[in-house]
DNA sequence: TTGTACGCGTTATCAA
DNA sequence: TTGATAACGCGTACAA
């Protein structure tokens, strides 16, 4: 543990106390003249920073925002940084945040509802002025949620939303998925399978409510049978997908599956055992992952840029001014055709 | 900017004072309670607690850092979160770290030697106790980095050293690199090409400098006509490469890429144009990112669970010990055969 | 075992 | 334009 050191000992780093003695001026002028605040002369400000400059003086953020009571930075929850959709957003929520003279922080729950209560908890208490939080899992913390909100703290929901008592933003997947079935009905499919974690014995959500809502539409069939729910991991998700089929003795001929990972599980599985992709089996992931690209594989995309932009916008808004109304927003996401979908070969 | 809420407002959160108001007791029990220290009686210890939860009381945590003069929290800079590399090596440090009682904290400089050196200033000005460090650029931060240094700040090296006088983490290419060299011989290679972004007009290092030393050792030919070097955009690596050998109208048959991207952007360009890999080109990347295993490339990978392990290690070390001696760490890489490499085709 | 009082480095208010 | 000074919330030395 390191000793604090005394401000006196001359190893540690500068305060603005010994900037002050340095420059012959006073905390006070010196304190503005960092801050670029008004009330000082053009003169001293300049002796002043050139003084800073030169022994490297910060100001203690510490001390700062303690006797602040704000940071000027934002903090991010996320479960983990498993695919590039969490690490890409984060990296231009940093962008944009900096470019707005914000500071940010990330936070890693690690899946674990009990520690994303702990960093809630901790960072609403001083280190950040607003949070952006992909929740782990459903309910558990909905409590921390509403303490949090009579605290008058900013919170914002990313990818689920808390029965309108919060802001959030979400990602809708109508558009895109219409546009991709519509594909795979034009080139001669007429049912569709889904491959993802819902537990097979509760009603389905998610994305594979819209799934099954837009092939009716469409008037395509969302073949129950062949699909394959309740994959808990994703990187085994296409050997047990194929398992099922050997079983059934039967096979389908387009595959939606939950995300680009498990599509990339199953696309694998097909090459290894042989199958052709797109002709014996079209298949359709989500997120555009980096090796999404490079494999060809067919996907949903949102724009995470601007997502980023739209959720420093939302925060910056409620933490400026607490008392504006909700807002929930959702970004729409874009089909991207690649080869690994196309028209079904005939036997 | 929310203004800073007086302590007897009733919307804030709660600090120390009202929960000593609450339960009766005083600022120095509630204190005493919360940090498990003794001097205090079990049943006075258990109804502050008691009463913490129940209203959710944190310590502000910039009241504490700032008073303590130590956070308990490390922080990471990395250039950005573009590849598994580091989103991966971050995840499992921050896992590490928590483990050890530690929090932890990204912060990303996006490239700018500018940002990186406004970042130490400010991290090391008391938001975190130490410091790993991916840096930017070659010397541009160095005056920073002995700064810190003489201010007793612990300060970790990730991926480049600084001339003994800093610990530091590398990664050392040599063994793995010898191996897959060792095979793309045994299957009847004798010549390998380089592909990436060494400038051409300057002698060679890094990576560049093994592959040379390596292939010699082994009586291979490095083929620096077919190489590739100044490449800017990984992306577009392959294209490039691919315009080069049009132009001379030869090929190499075994390709050394800078990483895993470079290698794809490779892989790809070679499939576009109907080329068989390994059969007419064997390539080779390093880092063994997400992508990289389904696209079945070789690479070179460091088990980053390990990496982090030591990165903490020897940060913790120096935060408790700062006048131990430099260590100098060197992880071994491993050689991953995929099918991307394998016998050139007879012609 | 408990409570009181001081100071950490900073910003901001007020008087000079 | 300046300098002195009062907080901010917390941990802790010391007094009770």
């Amino acid at each position: 543990m390191p000793k604090k050191k005394s401000a006196q000992s001359g190893s540690g780093r500068p305060t603005i106390l010994q900037l002050a003695k340095l420059t012959g001026f006073s905390q006070g002028a010196v304190s503005r003249a960092i801050n670029g605040q008004g009330g000082i002369s053009d003169a001293t400000r300049e002796r002043i920073l050139k003084a800073a400059r030169e022994i490297g003086y910060a100001p203690n953020p510490s001390a700062r925002n303690f006797k602040r009571g704000y940071t000027k930075r934002i903090g991010m929850i996320l479960p983990d940084l498993a695919n590039t959709n969490y690490s890409e957003l984060y990296e231009n929520l940093d962008q944009v945040a900096s470019e707005a003279g914000y500071s940010s922080m990330l936070a890693l729950a690690h899946r674990s509802p009990e520690r994303e209560r702990n960093l809630l908890l901790q960072l609403s208490a001083g280190e950040v002025d607003g949070l952006v939080v992909n929740p782990v899992e459903n309910l558990e913390n909905v409590d921390v949620y509403q303490k949090l909100k009579a605290w008058r703290f900013p919170l914002l929901f990313i990818y689920r939303g808390y029965e309108d008592q919060f802001d959030s933003l979400g990602v809708d997947y109508t558009f895109s998925l219409r546009k991709a079935m519509q594909y795979l009905r034009d080139v001669g499919h007429t049912s569709v399978a889904y491959l993802g974690p819902n537990r097979p014995d509760l009603p389905p959500v998610g994305k594979l409510v819209e799934v099954i809502r837009i092939l009716d539409e469409l008037g395509m069939k969302f073949d129950e049978e062949l699909s394959v729910l309740g994959v808990d991991s994703a990187a085994e998700a296409g050997q047990e997908a194929f398992r099922k089929w050997k079983v059934l003795k039967r096979r389908p001929t387009a595959v939606v599956t939950y995300n680009d990972q498990t599509a990339i599980s199953l696309f694998s599985e097909a090459k290894r055992l042989g199958l052709s992709v797109p002709g014996e089996l079209s298949i359709l992931g989500s997120d555009d992952i980096d090796a999404a690209e490079p494999l060809e594989l067919s996907t949903l995309r949102v724009d995470r840029s601007l997502m980023a932009r739209s959720v420093f916008e939302m925060l910056d808004n409620r933490i400026k001014n607490f008392d504006s109304p909700i807002r929930l927003q959702s970004l729409r996401s874009e089909f991207l055709l690649r080869s690994s979908m196309g028209p079904p070969t005939r036997k």
